[in-house]
DNA sequence: GTAGGGTTAG
């Protein structure tokens, strides 16, 4: 091979070994700083046509393995092996050259040979030092190609044989170890005194927050302050953003960012779980903060594509979508995850039709959709009421692009089908699922009984639902209000009793906008604001200007015809809109609400919007409403 | 001079 520096000269490798006569600098530990600094052609240059006097010497050659890894050059690496037997470093008395060896062999996949390299090795007559790093090298480099079974034969085999193991060789099992394996290691890690290491405490976070934040916490919250690092405080809030626990990430970052930090600087990797976490909160401040902070301090940003998309993602879902729109373009390189988060941004802005054209053209660039961009735009034609666009993406998931289906699929195509009012085609769906349904799938059939008033399937999907998530008390609220939308008083009776007795609270809604860089929360009929009297006098009169405007009837939801219309309650939603229009004088009101908009105030908010010449954008827990000019973009399908 | 920690989208 023309391009290969090291193996061009095959025959001459033992007398062509090249010195530097004008370096002070020993020619050996030239190639190991050219390869160091990732100049790995120079260095195998080096080696291979200089003045061979002296020869080189034993450290030029884990360099050089290293050089032709990076290069991609077998034939390099198995040269240099060569060498090493006739020089007497091999098969075990260099742990540096057999460490750069084992490791090579793995990285080009070529285990193997790595193998029979540590099986040469004469156990008695070698420093267990030496095999310790021997060991170490092949067990890392089968935890990197994914097999545990490997890991753990090796490390049973290393303590057959008396060889001592340390910090890094449990580093390596750790990750590889099935999930039920890692609270031993965990402890036989403490044991030897060896949980307290701060590289040793951050891959333990890392594993344990792949399933769940309480023990990856439980290790962050038993380090002592001084030996947390930048790689612990990353670990710890990304297993809480990855696991759902917005708010405690974001609770970390700011601790991290304070007096607990200890001067830990947020890196890249901190703020995409910062970003994440803001995104599903919707903490607009929080989330711009750190765009500000990236420009600042990160000026390198635009070039890391993972930082990029969590921040096209956090606009995409939080409000501004131009800007979204604006990153997404001055983009150097796009990745699906960067369509996808574009894609679902207006799909929850109910823009079904950009969403579309925007997946058509992410295909044509060449991009293969995956299962997280078919959630996407499945979900985003549901929003915008696409029936036939969604029922056609979801046949062209199998046949084009070769994906199956997942529960989450068939989630969007029940909440697509139901809202659509085909509830029937929806259940019969469900039965035809390939896998068993889950609380999600029966919930959207659920919710989509809600909006039709069907009382009928609407029992079959709560029977379902509440036996798959028995405690989330949204589901009881929805049936109960399907018995109220309907008169059945009895029902809403029922419902409630099971509330009761099985300890269920309805999660209170929740509103908040931000003013001048602070956060104003609303509860329901919540008094706590300071301005809460103004705020609620102008609800109140909005509330009769909104009656007189549509005849006495505001509300949609059927709520008692008769007689004088009661308030319904004072949702969140209203006091935060209230309180924006009394602090601001023109421009749109953005509120961030944890529940979905209720029929009552999608209604009251649309006529506001009329009344008093104001755009409203209220995202809910599943998208974007914009109300302007008495209207709303979700075109009252939501 | 060797082996070794953290990352996004529904």
């Amino acid at each position: 091979m023309a391009t290969d520096p090291f193996t061009s000269t095959a025959t001459s490798t033992t007398t062509a070994f090249a010195g530097d006569a004008n370096s002070t600098e020993s020619w050996s530990a030239r190639v190991r700083t050219l390869a160091r600094l990732g100049r790995h052609r120079e260095a195998l240059s080096l080696l291979r046509d200089g003045d061979p006097s002296p020869p080189p010497h034993a450290l030029a050659l884990p360099a050089a393995v290293i050089s032709c890894t990076s290069l991609s050059l077998p034939s390099g690496v198995a040269q240099i092996q060569a060498l090493g037997y006739k020089r007497g470093l091999l098969p075990s008395s260099d742990a540096y050259l057999l460490s750069a060896l084992l490791s090579s062999y793995s990285r080009l996949s070529l285990l193997p040979r790595a193998h029979q390299l540590l099986d040469e090795m004469p156990l008695a007559s070698t420093p267990p030092t030496t095999l310790r790093t021997a060991f170490n090298s092949l067990i890392s480099g089968c935890a990197m190609h994914a097999l545990p079974a490997a890991c753990f034969l090796l490390f049973r085999r290393m303590r057959a044989a008396g060889v001592p193991f340390d910090a890094v060789t449990l580093m390596a099992l750790v990750p590889a170890a099935p999930h039920s394996v890692v609270p031993q290691l965990h402890s036989l890690l403490g044991k030897v005194g060896l949980a307290a290491e701060t590289t040793v405490a951050n891959c333990l976070i890392s594993v344990y927050g792949r399933r769940g934040a309480a023990l990856a916490r439980q290790v962050f919250n038993e380090m002592p302050m001084a030996s947390r690092d930048l790689v612990s405080w990353n670990a710890v809030l990304s297993a809480h953003a990855q696991n759902g626990l917005a708010v405690d990430a974001l609770d970390l970052y700011s601790r991290m960012r304070g007096h607990d930090g200890n001067g830990v600087e947020p890196d890249a990797v901190t703020l995409v779980g910062v970003l994440s976490s803001c995104a599903h909160l919707g903490a607009r401040s929080v989330g711009l903060g750190v765009e500000q902070y990236m420009q600042e301090r990160l000026p390198g940003f635009r070039t890391n594509l993972q930082l990029c998309n969590s921040l096209i993602n956090f606009h995409a879902r939080c409000g501004s979508l131009p800007r979204a729109q604006q990153l997404f373009d001055e983009m150097p390189r796009k990745s699906i995850v960067s369509w996808t988060a574009l894609i679902t941004g207006y799909g929850m802005h109910g823009h079904g039709d950009v969403t579309v054209n925007l997946f058509q053209m992410m295909v044509s660039e060449g991009i293969r959709p995956d299962n997280v961009a078919m959630v996407g735009l499945l979900s985003a034609c549901s929003h915008s009421g696409l029936y036939d666009e969604g029922r056609k993406y979801f046949s062209a998931m199998e046949s084009t692009y070769q994906l199956r289906p997942t529960v989450e699929h068939y989630t969007c195509m029940v909440d697509l089908l139901g809202r659509a009012g085909r509830l029937k085609e929806a259940r019969d769906l469900i039965s035809s699922m390939p896998m068993p349904a889950d609380g999600a799938v029966w919930g959207a059939l659920l919710g989509a009984c809600k909006i039709h008033k069907n009382v009928e399937i609407g029992e079959e999907a709560f029977e379902h639902v509440i036996k798959l998530e028995p405690s989330n008390a949204g589901y009881y609220v929805l049936m109960a209000n399907i018995y109220t939308d309907t008169g059945q008083l009895e029902g809403v009776v029922r419902v409630r009793a099971m509330m009761r007795e099985r300890g269920l609270k309805k999660e209170p809604g929740c509103s908040y906008v931000e003013h001048k860089g602070r956060v104003h929360l609303f509860m329901a009929d919540d008094h706590s604001h300071p301005q809460a009297k103004r705020i609620y006098e102008l609800v109140i009169k909005l509330e009769h200007m909104v009656k007189e405007k549509t005849g006495g009837t505001a509300g949609t939801d059927g709520h008692s015809k008769k007689a004088p219309v009661p308030l319904i309650g004072f949702h969140s939603e209203k006091l935060a809109v209230a309180f924006g229009m009394l602090n601001t004088d023109g421009g749109e009101i953005v509120v961030i609400k944890n529940l979905r908009v209720c029929g009552d105030c999608h209604s009251f908010l649309k006529t506001v919007s009329a009344i008093a010449n104001r755009a409203f954008l209220v995202r809910d827990a599943s998208r974007f409403h914009r109300f302007e000019g008495g209207a709303c973009s979700c075109k009252d399908y939501w």
